[in-house]
DNA sequence: TAACTATATTTGCTTAAACGAATATACTGA
DNA sequence: TCAGTATATTCGTTTAAGCAAATATAGTTA
């Protein structure tokens, strides 16, 4: 209970939101494609990812010298339903477009190693472009 | 976007969270009587319910001198699935057995005029209560 | 109108959260 | 093992949020 105030703490917080969307719809990020995409400062997206972590949101992986992050994989039922509401609200509110237009950018610059080495794995990014 | 930051905002607080529960569970609440289950001071109902109303989540209306609140009644299709998202994850999360078996006590022992003038309206009790 | 009840708002204080700058850690390749 | 890159953590400061106590407002009843 006090776990679900601080999921909903994680949300509560435009930058946190912005940053969980743009994980949402490229599937897996590393931290410095996020902050070209947002153009925040390293220590700022760290910080904000390691809240999300916190809250179950987000999962990470280390890949050599980059930190991953895909949205979390669900480890029971009500975490299940939890980030699909998430998901969907995210969706629905579909908060950041233009983030997603400079991720798309990014993409084509081929920026950092998410795009080259290590895309193929996740999910396929032209699904949820436009 | 701001205004889904702020969504989450008012869902980021345990008093909050539980007073969104038990007007979910009872259908409609007075003030008072969520002073009376929550222990909480008038002040603070208040002021939580002002955020809570802010945020869309719950509506109001007047009944003579009662103030009497309920889940907010959605006003596009993109709040309906808000909401909805909302109230399952409090369902799913049964936040507050507690608060909820003292709403059952306060029922029985008639507090305040919700339960008597006013819930025939509102949502049968005994659904949600067990 | 006046006294009363339920609720809302203001004030002043304390605690938490966000930020940038600096520093530390973890991994890589020479 | 050293230099370099990516990320994490710490520190000090500023801003926001929560609270209780006091006060204000709105409706009721006499």
């Amino acid at each position: 209970m006090q776990k679900l105030a601080q999921v909903f703490k994680a949300l509560a917080d435009e930058s946190r939101l912005r940053i969980l969307n743009i994980i949402l719809a490229s599937g897996e990020l590393c931290v410095c494609d996020i902050e070209a995409i947002m153009g925040f400062s390293q220590t700022k997206v760290s910080r904000h990812l390691a809240y999300l972590k916190r809250a179950r949101l987000v999962d990470d992986r280390r890949q050599g010298l980059w930190m991953l992050y895909s949205m979390a994989k669900p480890k029971s039922e009500e975490h299940r339903q939890l980030l699909d509401c998430v998901k969907a609200i995210l969706e629905a509110n579909a908060v950041t477009k233009r983030d997603v237009a400079r991720l798309s950018k990014n993409i084509k610059k081929g920026c950092c190693v998410t795009f080259t080495a290590v895309r193929p794995n996740s999910i396929p990014l032209t699904l949820k472009l436009n």
